[in-house]
DNA sequence: TCCGTTTGTTTTACTAATAAAACACTTGGA
DNA sequence: TCCAAGTGTTTTATTAGTAAAACAAACGGA
């Protein structure tokens, strides 16, 4: 019990990192090559943070530099900022179009937790996408129920754990 | 753009802080009481740590002290407290029930994000966990398909973004 | 009363992440 | 050649979270 709350922690590489990966990855595709001055200006934070975040990845092996010290990733680098984005990517399509929140609250949220959820539930919430995007009968009909469902309800309900007679929701929102 | 990923650090309060006011609730609810020597008990980390955290915590607002210096929630800290407690079992049952994700895993990734998403995505997976209780023909039709649908597919389709023709999720577990 | 245990706080130290500023190095004109 | 602009690193500092150990206070039984 006492350890997996601690499990938050061990993550191999930080939120932080895994922008610096997906900026040089981005950068890379939008105009051929990453500097440390061009991730710094994409994430808006100093050369110089990016300098010692990036020289640190570079020791484990996340980044590498060429002659001319434009940055590449490697196989491992490209791995993370690769998973990270499909899986942002997932979760935002999934907050938005099962769960119907709303686009900032998919965007922020999605952004949060990318790179925390592990690459099963990636999977699975790609498997899920996937058949929502099959357009079977059975996927069709579980949206069109569920949407219904929530209309009339919506956490107004006193069964939702959330709510309840004061409802939680309500007393912070206001 | 360079905005959104920065929201990941703006969170009211830490995961560990979380954690410890979750501690707190159980404590009272279990014993009656709580008191610094309990919660580092519980959290399995030592006294002086959860002096310092609860200070701050007692400083924002979350936490007071009897006269006898037994811990109490303050309404704010017994919101956060609930409210991730039932974020992180509505997230671990959807995992589990619908996305089939093993249970070592919907445990861990259930915590690492519990704090992090929105009350507003709390509510919405609240609505579709309800929704799957009712257990609705659309419902039930759903989970069969769905895991008819992933049991002969599993992300060894090339259409997983996931994985592909050279299998990302299969590379790394390797 | 006195001693030992329990309990809580403070001190010290470490790590990670960050920013700002000083510094150093290219590099490309004039 | 030399200067200025651009680029990257290092230094300095701050903040948050954590643990270990020293310290202090209270409590309880002999």
């Amino acid at each position: 019990m006492a350890l997996v709350w601690k499990a938050f922690e061990r993550n191999e590489v930080t939120h932080s990192a895994v922008h610096h990966l997906i900026a040089i990855a981005q950068l890379i595709d939008d105009v051929g090559y990453a500097r440390v001055t061009d991730v710094a200006t994409r994430l808006n934070i100093t050369r110089g943070s990016v300098s010692i975040t990036l020289s640190a990845m570079e020791k484990s092996g996340f980044v590498e530099r060429d002659r001319n010290r434009f940055l590449q990733l490697t196989p491992e680098g490209e791995f993370i900022a690769r998973t990270t984005q499909i899986k942002k990517v997932l979760l935002k399509r999934f907050l938005r179009e099962i769960l119907s929140v709303s686009h900032e609250v998919a965007d922020t949220d999605s952004c949060k937790i990318e790179h925390l959820i592990s690459l099963e539930t990636g999977h699975r919430l790609c498997d899920l996408m996937q058949f929502l995007d099959s357009n079977r009968p059975a996927a069709r009909a579980f949206l069109k129920a569920f949407q219904e469902f929530t209309s009339g309800h919506q956490c107004e309900d006193e069964n939702c754990p959330l709510c309840g007679d004061d409802c939680l929701l309500k007393n912070e929102v206001e």
